[in-house]
DNA sequence: GTGGTCTAGACCACG
DNA sequence: GTGGTCTAGACCACT
């Protein structure tokens, strides 16, 4: 269900989040669904099981899903929402960090304008 | 001349390495100009001259700058000016992923471009 | 594993990161194998674990090792299969000065080829 | 007469010997010329006096030039022989590291000896 | 004065 | 345990 790379720099904890946020916000994962256990999603990962609390404690802070005791984790009620919530601000970070990074390239606002007409009309394809 | 933020969870000489190359791009230093020397601008970033040295040395490996022994370091002539085919890569799969997750978001490609524009004005600031 | 020598004049983290290319070409090291760990290899070699993570980082730069943080570093799964085109350029014009230079010397094609045969039965030793 | 490169990484004393040394092979300077003086080359090539006269002090000690206080430097009578002897150990040097790293991009000893002669060729034209 | 390298030690996040 | 970062201080070669 989940699939994380342990090369990409990223946390393996924060890959675990991000891919059920976007189970989430994609609909593969519904209010109230169940999440696989720490232990099933540890093993599947190939991860200690701690790797995988962690991240489920931390999307329990956030909200997005709820643990009970003996019963396992579930996707809260409104965790779309949740989810939304920081996504755009997420976003807009990284746009920016790219757009400068376009810019130090040599970019200027028309060649980026172009750029992305590009790449968008190659996602449509 | 540069600032940074102690506290803002990215490492010290990354945000060098960024001011110089938002310098270079906004033309406070121009190719040939001699930067602030290690030793001063750890001095006035209340920083060790290892953590500048290590930023320069970076920049110099991503040819953004010149280092001469004995005299200092100068932003490089061609800075931005070639293309890296590699790095231009890198970055258009990382946008290639952003703008999916703005289609998600329910972006068409207007409001993206506007999006675009909106964040590219805030660079300039 | 790995031998410096401290007094060749060369950088210790520039010796340690050929030693580790040269190990991966002898196919001592194949991908996905593991590397010594920074601070193991710091203290068989004597040095400080900084100047191995130095060589360490370099390398990853390079797209030869995988550093995975809590885990530990690997040789890079397609290490040395995709040439790198500026480094190319770069090594065929220093070869490109050094026969002009053989030439000088009276070196004709043939016995620079057999030069170059004896320096290369050299390395494989 | 002589050209240096400050940015080049290598010393420019050592740059300011190896066009000595190159001149004096090529025979541009031949036994008993006379060197250009050190106030003169250093303003030639925009560099400080000291800088030519520590390279001008190593080539006396490699008895590749003679300096007779008052009257200048001059290539001394066998100078050819002393750069010669000193050349072709280099030049192994070099070629033994571009091996290496070509061996670590994959080239095995064929594809090698087949750039060597593409490059080989490329000089003749 | 300049940058390049190294040491010795520390703290952090991650697994 | 792992690597990533930073500090404080040292020595060196070069200009």
């Amino acid at each position: 269900m989940f699939r994380i790379n342990p090369a990409s720099g990223k946390a393996i904890y924060e890959q675990i989040m991000e891919q059920v946020k976007e189970a989430a916000w994609k609909g593969y994962l519904k209010p109230g669904d169940a999440l696989p256990s720490v232990r099933k999603l540890a093993l599947s990962l190939n991860v200690t099981p701690n790797t995988v609390a962690k991240a489920y404690q931390l999307l329990e802070k956030e909200k997005v899903i709820i643990t009970i005791r003996g019963k396992g984790a579930f996707l809260a009620e409104n965790a779309s929402q949740e989810v939304d919530k920081g996504k755009m601000q997420e976003i807009k970070i990284s746009l920016k960090e790219i757009l400068s990074e376009l810019r130090y390239e040599g970019y200027d606002e028309k060649k980026i304008a172009s750029l992305i007409h590009e790449i968008y009309q190659d996602l449509e394809g």
